[in-house]
DNA sequence: CTTGAAAGAGACACGTC
DNA sequence: GACGTGTCTCTTTCAAG
């Protein structure tokens, strides 16, 4: 599952997860490598799969989202059906933007984004708990967001 | 602080989340417009600060790093010099990926990942509570990622 | 992995409608 | 805004050391 990396494929990431849009010619002389080697190097982790693709970070508040939220949500039964049915509901909404087993006393933990207080109080209600098998939801909202990084610690 | 995003500029944005490494030629056909005026928008759309960056997203997998988990953490006395060197530490570590503030009864919510649960453990003890005013740590591990999207939900 | 070179494509600024 | 043109830079691929 792992891919090996050397301490210039790490040096590469580094610099790409700060700045994607850098130029091949431009990183290949931050991190001191010829441009073609520099080249081969980022095709190969994008080919491993080490970088996932290339994006747009979008700053969700001046593109009109002003709500941001963790839910943690129970299901009740809890089974092979209600999970897969949840589950596919999830996907469905662009509103959740991430959506994560735990362990401890709750089944998942979503994030969700919404325009206004409004909109999310609509969604959980109209779309998310139209889900039968939802017996809690707890919500926890942002006040404010310290420290907010796409980057891997590629060191540690 | 919000910006006003007509139809065009929320096709593009739609577009540059899910590939941020289209060329501007490309981009332009896609959403039907003059590659001149799409490049303008797009470069209006970086400069309004609409679109924060363009970056590489990486599996934390692939390159290593096995653990995910959610952390809630209190302080003890909460007062704003606390606070202010608590956020200077969570600045400091790469392990911590995003730091929240959050209604309810928890001070804060940290993403953090780590190498394996070795480092985890070595994280949380010798680097993050050598910060004395942590009182307490609440750790959930993920066990599986159901959904994760850089994108921002554009349309709702 | 580096260097060098050649060709193709896109970015970007201009003027025009 | 859209469109077209031109220039300039980068990418990309090739070779050879």
């Amino acid at each position: 599952m792992s891919v090996v990396l050397d301490r210039t494929d790490r040096a590469i990431l580094k610099e790409l997860q700060e700045d994607g849009s850098i130029s091949n010619l431009d990183l290949s002389k931050k991190i001191g490598l010829s441009p073609s080697a520099c080249l081969s190097r980022t095709k190969n982790l994008v080919e491993t799969g080490v970088i996932q693709k290339f994006a747009a970070i979008v700053d969700e508040k001046k593109a009109g989202l002003e709500v941001l939220a963790f839910v943690l949500v129970n299901l009740s039964p809890l089974n092979r059906d209600t999970l897969r049915s949840f589950l596919s509901e999830v996907q469905k909404y662009p509103q959740v933007q991430e959506c994560y087993t735990l362990t401890g006393s709750h089944d998942y933990l979503l994030k969700i984004v919404a325009k206004d207080i409004e909109s999310y109080k609509n969604f959980i209600i109209d779309s998310l708990m139209q889900n039968t098998t939802i017996s809690s939801v707890e919500t926890s909202m942002v006040m404010g967001i310290e420290k907010r990084t796409v980057n891997v610690p590629i060191d540690a």
